[in-house]
DNA sequence: TTGCCGAACAAGAATCATTCTTATATAGTA
DNA sequence: TACTATATAAGAATGATTCTTGTTCGGCAA
């Protein structure tokens, strides 16, 4: 199992952005490269932190429009704080989620077949699991149908 | 199939924060009612609209804490906002995630068993799906130990 | 290679959700 | 009924994110 290179990275990091017509600028290829050489995951002001050194005044903002289009386009997964504010549900039965990363919709749906599947090992001895639920992420039917139109 | 009537659910509402220590105020069964009643997934200002018209000068605050103070105990689910920063994940192989519900951690797993999940026709057939994960919740083994110790 | 134009950028102000601070009120209990 | 810890209201403060404005630069055409 071998990961891909910087350069391998980099060279479809460019093609990439040249088949949407998207500009490669220094200050992107910055984000880019701070973003596969990090493990776990970072956060805007991480990545910003990174990049620093080599652009000491990039702004914080170009960082956060970057990551953004980055998440849109595939290079990445927003993995946590998309974008909305704390939202709750009051529906205790078990079911699970689509969330539509366009309009932030989050839909619920009941799947027996999804209800019972097995935590694995290492947080069952480690950790107090107490919820394991199926999210499906896209585009939902209206943000396609508006997209259609347009 | 018979969901719970009102009355049962604050009946269940009383008897938890009775078992926890909790004081039962007009504030928090307000709240407690508007959640119930509600279909989707509101946000805390959704709540604070709709107890407002029994509670003219509750605080906003007031709303925040008590919706926070009604996910710990399991009273809801909390959907969305889980209060951190953006964050990105540049491993784009298939991957799951297990969520501290108390630090915020995010801790990735590999698990063969969950990335051929199907998806449900619905989706198939009205959205564009491009992620299937499980998403585990629960408190991380360093919180479960800090826990233990205090 | 040079010049042009739209896209990208920096800087800092503005916004939005959320939390904190402080003084007051109230639920549960002796 | 009085007491004490808990909960609340009000508004200031914080932190992440986005917007605004003027400037710069990447990519393409001459």
């Amino acid at each position: 199992m071998m990961s891909k290179t910087s350069k391998e990275h980099l060279e479809q990091f460019r093609t990439q952005c040249k088949a949407r017509g998207l500009s490669i600028t220094p200050q992107r290829t910055a984000i880019y490269e701070a973003l596969i050489g990090s493990q776990d995951h970072p956060r805007t002001e991480d990545i910003y932190n990174r990049v620093k050194t080599a652009f000491p005044d990039m702004s914080i903002d170009t960082v956060y429009r970057t990551l953004c289009l980055f998440a849109e386009i595939g290079f990445v997964h927003l993995v946590e704080g998309y974008g909305e504010a704390k939202r709750y549900d009051p529906d205790m039965e078990c079911h699970h989620h689509f969330r539509c990363m366009r309009c932030g919709r989050i839909l619920d749906f009941k799947e027996p077949r999804f209800d019972a599947l097995d935590v694995p090992e290492r947080f069952k001895q480690t950790c107090a699991v107490s919820s394991v639920k199926v999210v499906l992420e896209g585009v939902c039917d209206q943000c396609l149908q508006k997209a259609g139109e347009s």
